[in-house]
DNA sequence: GTCTATACCTTGATAGAC
DNA sequence: GTCTATCAAGGTATAGAC
């Protein structure tokens, strides 16, 4: 599971991967079997095993990977700094969120759907970094209320219902649909804003 | 399929219904076994299929279900009515969705996750469904855009990121947790509001 | 209407040749 | 590292007794 790179089976890891983020994303971890992901790799089934010890494996690999790279790519953003002013942060942690959903839809839907699929101890590993992320919005929230900024009686909460809008945009946003996905990110940005704006407070 | 009360089997098709719910909303449609259900209900495996023709045929008879009995209790309340004040009717479609989906956690797992279990036929069915009570809140906003209540350039949009920020409710709430179910509504009541009031507006 | 028994198929995973 | 062949288990659905 650990990507080595430079290895000439870690192509074909990849491949495995990339076909099974696919197929469990369009129909889910347990209607996919190993033969239908090593046939669209073009590779027998038996194959897979030299790679992945068993489809558990498969699936934990690519919920963590995903949690992972999704964690590290928002505290390498300037504005997930401590000290960054938070109207600012919670507009970058949006554009964020959206965007990195829109490049990785069929990863999102894997890690987001298939939390039911693991086995305790994976699912306690995955759970946690779904929290750190969520702590991350929460952080900026609540900067933003003892700021006087932002208006949240319950940061947490209002962290969990700014995530569920934005994840959401991946269950019906189609490339190439009604509304561009400028316009779709700055609709869900003046949103999401809102949701935490003080009712007499600034414009 | 269809709910013929009086007669002695419709109990037991109910309580496979049930059991079903249960277990598809844990564990998925395609991880549970007609054994398993069968086994829950405390019947031979074969007997499912007097009540059913196939495991498809028992989630699609769910999803309708639950979609039907959605739209008929929404279109049953006072404020559902077209005449009724927009600001008024979303806090009610709020309250309302908060309530019913809490109620019956299982079926709204269900029904927004096995979409891509659905066969195509049946996937349409239970789609025209969703779309019609999607359309019910887009109505709301778009009336109060009208009336100049609510702020809102894209009432379908808004109208989806509402839905979603509500039913992620389901994915964590817990009875009995840190909030009781008061203050969580209150809150996003709260937040729904917001997500269309006029940057200047009223408060 | 429910039972037991079973037909028939696909599953995850393994073994050994190459 | 990949292949083919294979195993044991469990899947949906059916048949016929009661």
């Amino acid at each position: 599971m650990a990507r080595q790179a430079g290895s000439k089976g870690e192509e074909t890891a990849a491949r495995i991967r990339a076909a099974a983020t696919g197929l469990f994303a369009r129909h889910g971890y347990a209607a996919v079997s190993m033969r239908e992901i090593a046939s669209e790799v073009g590779v027998g089934a038996g194959a897979i095993y030299n790679h992945f010890t068993t489809k558990q494996d498969l699936l934990v690999g690519l919920m963590v990977g995903h949690m992972t790279d999704l964690l590290a790519a928002w505290d390498a953003e300037p504005m997930a700094a401590a000290d960054a002013f938070p109207a600012a942060a919670l507009e970058a942690f949006a554009r964020f969120h959206i965007r990195f959903h829109r490049q990785r839809i069929d990863e999102v839907f894997v890690s987001y759907m298939e939390l039911r699929s693991l086995d305790q101890p994976n699912f306690h590993r995955v759970e946690r970094l779904r929290r750190a992320y969520e702590d991350r919005l929460e952080g900026i929230i609540a900067r933003g209320v003892a700021a006087g900024a932002f208006h949240a009686p319950e940061p947490k909460v209002a962290a969990l219902a700014i995530i569920a809008m934005l994840t959401g945009i991946t269950g019906w946003y189609r490339q190439g649909g009604r509304l561009p996905a400028s316009t779709i990110e700055a609709l869900y940005v003046e949103m999401v804003a809102a949701t935490v704006r003080p009712k007499g407070g600034p414009d």
